[in-house]
DNA sequence: TCGACACGACCGACCAGTCAGTCGAGTGAG
DNA sequence: CTCACTCGACTGACTGGTCGGTCGTGTCGA
């Protein structure tokens, strides 16, 4: 293939890099390939042999922020610990990730909107969403104590009800003016929601 | 003002309804003003006429949509009916409405969006939620039973979790590739979240 | 007759994408 | 060793279509 893959992959999360930070200062409408060029410190011609288009650059970049996200997903599924300290891990990198960077979330949320226009992206949410709530689910089962929501439709449906506590408590929490601590905001949610989810008998 | 202000306003609605539903089908920045014009029965200059721009047209449109829905929402709170049953209106409004019109979520999600590049749809849709926080704060102070949140900062603490909670499972909907019963699930998640705020001791 | 309202052809700024060309690192025949 | 040639990577001035917005001109009710 390519003399040097490196090279290239290198190239590639230079111009990402760049994307991300002028897309989320300007949105990604109002950005000019040229703001990305300049930013990325690449030529036109440059960006243009990475990608193919503007819309493939956003696609690009949602699918390596989602991988990114993925990742952490996956090493936090995989950490030896007892299952709510995992969950209680989950909502930390939550937390954490957008403390660090509070540009990201406006960002995902244009993005997110933008998949109304690119089929591919609305396909690429839609997958990481339903891998969240799966592995949610998973964590939820393992959570022990015996009336944890068993495995299987029920686990399912909680995860679901707790994926979207999270997505709820981020919205709010990037539109709100006068941003609250999110993390304990949405750990104390969590534990309301797991606390309800208890007790909770047939039906 | 305008010899005949009736006139104006039904204009404004006509357009209005026509930008939604082009918004809603092309998504604000692939909708040209000329489709709106066609879309509406007006022409260009008479569309100009009522609206200085398209940031306008959409501004307004976010105005109109959000005025709308805290008409409802004062119309629930004002029902002589109680607490919890006013409650499950809340929900059911939410359900009904999009279910009804499916475009309509999207088109907010994307408009929320635009709120990072025309500040005035933020401010909008800020004090909308502010507003909306409150009036579930009041509803779930009023819910009776002896452990139901008490007014003040606790109750506003709740209510927050319950708006995040419709929010995150709008959005959830909204971008599910096979949408589920939204107000079932909704109803669902809502009550699991009551049930874990009951009981809840101090801190 | 007057002015609010409506019309639609037209303008021109703007910007995604193109393309003709440069550069430097291989390659290999003599 | 070297010269002629290839090729992938990269450059940036340029273009052509696309729309948001304007403007000169009606129309019609009072």
């Amino acid at each position: 293939m390519t003399v040097d893959a490196d090279r290239a992959v290198a190239r590639k999360a230079q111009i990402f890099e760049a994307a991300a930070a002028v897309f989320a200062r300007l949105g990604y409408h109002h950005a000019r390939m040229d703001d990305v060029v300049r930013a990325a410190g690449v030529s036109k011609g440059g960006l243009y042999w990475y990608f193919r288009s503007k819309e493939e650059l956003a696609t690009g970049l949602v699918h390596q922020m989602l991988a990114h996200e993925a990742e952490a997903m996956r090493a936090v599924m995989t950490a030896g610990a007892p299952a709510a300290d995992r969950l209680r891990m989950v909502v930390r990198a939550f937390a954490r990730e957008l403390a660090q960077n509070p540009d990201r979330a406006p960002l995902a949320l244009e993005l997110l909107a933008l998949g109304r226009t690119i089929p591919e992206i609305r396909t690429c949410f839609d997958a990481h969403h339903e891998q969240f709530v799966e592995h949610l689910a998973v964590l939820l089962a393992q959570l022990g104590g015996p009336d944890s929501p068993a495995p299987g439709p029920r686990a399912r449906t909680a995860a679901l009800a707790v994926a979207a506590m999270i997505d709820g408590m981020v919205l709010r929490w990037t539109l709100a003016r006068s941003p609250f601590d999110l993390e304990d905001a949405l750990w104390a949610a969590v534990q309301v929601l797991l606390r309800g989810l208890r007790e909770t008998g047939p039906r």
